[in-house]
DNA sequence: CTGAAAGCGCTTACAG
DNA sequence: CTGAAAGCGCTTACAG
């Protein structure tokens, strides 16, 4: 056997019409008033030749594929691996495939993507938009496209989007480090105007501002390209301490950041938490190991890819659905890089 | 604007016959030989109109999806990750669009998502496949659908397969853990008749032999389920010191099974390498922090992403084509967890 | 150089 | 209860 079986080839050798067979295989039978002996034919003849539907007529006919496409930065990158098996897994609950693709933060790429998947006739997005691909959301949305950003979103404008809480986060985390007794905190961020960063940054200021710590008239912020090394992020945190020569903590606000900074930090052999009190955003499972196991912002993975998925297939079941905005809670890891094994989870 | 833009439109727009549109579209106006000025209009016709081709329609139209399917354990496990970003990036060269999917070592699942891909008319697949899902991989070479194994394969099956030279690798590594002075090393492993695992263990216990190592008529091998936990890896632990107490060193199979086995070393307070050396097969970011920095065995991700996709393609394009099984080599990472700065990487 | 027409594999009013 | 027919958006011999 080679060729494909067609809903034709059911039907010739049942005997009856294209159309019977189609309403029997998607359980029509009762609304087309089927026989009964003859659907059980038709049931067994398809099962008989191995027939298996062709999705892509069906989806030209119905004008629905069941597919939709999830851009993110980089698969490779844990965040977005775990990120991209729990939507994967709610997807299929629903009966839905997911194509995926990274962007790798650069808009060309980004825009590449979502017309090779709409030519692909996707139903919907989930997307962690890239810098400067707004206009491409805009397009989206004009165009009437379902789609919820992930991760980040764009400031004014009118989308579904499930993030986590990146202001709060920030905010906990930094306090945390204050309440430890740290008093002169740096941050080493990447250099972008993603809202998922400006919001730890905020998050980072207000902190620091609430406890009366914020003196200098320039933050003790430093950022890195989005393709930092090691050393670029080294020579960060170097620049933090020239800046501010009392420095005793650092806030990472990414899991690369803090990979490539604790390789900084031993290379530099400063110690944690003794010579710096390290705390990060998002985690991974390096921090484990680590001599000074990392207290860490553990973000809300399950329900973030739980959420788009259900945000955006109300979406596209329901086109006029009002915007759907989620920004969810983290949790902050205590454990021993802020140099207190006192203070308890919060 | 909502309706998406046809060919129709187009050809209405600019007066002429789809057809037309169609070649020009499609860069075959010399061998249609339309003429130059027409062409010209089509283009920007179909540009204003802001056309984006229904690449469903084409592909029933043409029998080719341009798709594949990569079909892996689990994406969130950053072999599997990595594996795909290197799959994803290669196929995009070739200009075909890839749906990852995740079987959890299911067969089931792994049917399942066969069937799902398969409607959706995927071109060929690439498989890590699942134990026990070898009658799913003859069925789809009946039916003549190009594809390739990858990380595993199945014994005596004609097919294309893209592997990691597990035997070898797993001989070197222990081989480096005799050379560096270790005479009772032990292995753990997960339990399943897939032949890369196979493999391992006769790497493992061939090292052994050619250097009289092995005198125990039973090896010092114990695996564990295929869903361990740390508990689970510390008991096999502790079972091979009990069946040898005078065991000096592990090798460990997986990325996964080590990072438990860490913990457990961890938790049982045993000290790398002076309590116990390590080898394992596979890497992990988390390698680099551990106290001791492991010695590993780093597969050739990028290679064999590629190769896949390449031997994938050659398939689709000649359905005739004779298998292609690469074994490749992997390269052994020497750090601190066997006992000795002083070999040098081979 | 260009158009009319068939057909890929489906679904779904419509008519009987 | 069942069939004939149109059509989703394309491609591609075929005829002129």
């Amino acid at each position: 056997m080679n060729k494909k079986v067609s809903i034709k080839d059911i039907a010739q050798a049942v005997g009856v019409s294209t159309a019977l067979v189609s309403y029997v295989l998607n359980n029509k039978e009762k609304e087309a008033r089927v026989g009964k002996e003859i659907a059980q034919v038709i049931r067994d003849t398809a099962a008989d030749l191995g027939y298996q539907p062709n999705q892509l007529a069906k989806s030209l006919k119905t004008g629905k594929s069941h597919t939709f496409g999830l851009i993110v930065a980089d698969i490779s990158n844990p965040f977005f691996a775990n990120l991209a098996r729990n939507v994967e897994d709610e997807a299929q609950k629903f009966n839905y495939t997911v194509l995926f693709a990274s962007a790798d933060e650069s808009p060309k790429k980004s825009q590449n993507l979502i017309n090779m998947l709409t030519e692909r006739q996707v139903d919907g997005f989930i997307i962690a938009p890239a810098e400067n691909s707004q206009n491409q959301i805009e397009a989206l949305l004009k165009n009437n496209i379902p789609l919820v950003l992930i991760d980040r979103y764009f400031k004014g404008l009118e989308t579904n989007y499930v993030v986590t809480n990146n202001y709060e986060s920030a905010y906990n985390a930094v306090s945390h480090l204050i309440k430890v007794g740290h008093k002169h905190i740096g941050m080493i961020a990447y250099k972008t105007d993603l809202v998922h960063m400006l919001e730890r940054k905020r998050g980072y200021i207000e902190a620091l501002k609430d406890h009366k710590l914020l003196k200098a008239k320039t933050p003790l912020i430093k950022t890195v390209d989005f393709d930092f090394t090691q050393d670029d992020v080294e020579a960060a945190i170097k620049a933090l301490k020239v800046q501010n020569p009392k420095m005793e903590a650092v806030f990472f606000a990414t899991n690369t950041l803090t990979l490539k900074g604790l390789k900084a930090l031993n290379n530099m052999n400063w110690k944690v938490p003794d010579d710096i009190a390290i705390v990060c955003f998002d985690e991974s499972e390096a921090f484990d190991f680590f001599y000074s196991p990392l207290t860490y912002i553990e973000q809300p993975l399950l329900e973030m890819g739980r959420k788009a998925v259900q945000v955006l297939i109300k979406n596209i079941s329901d086109k006029k659905s009002t915007h759907t905005q989620l920004s969810i809670p983290s949790k902050l890891i205590v454990r021993q890089s802020c140099g207190s094994d006192k203070a308890e989870v919060r």
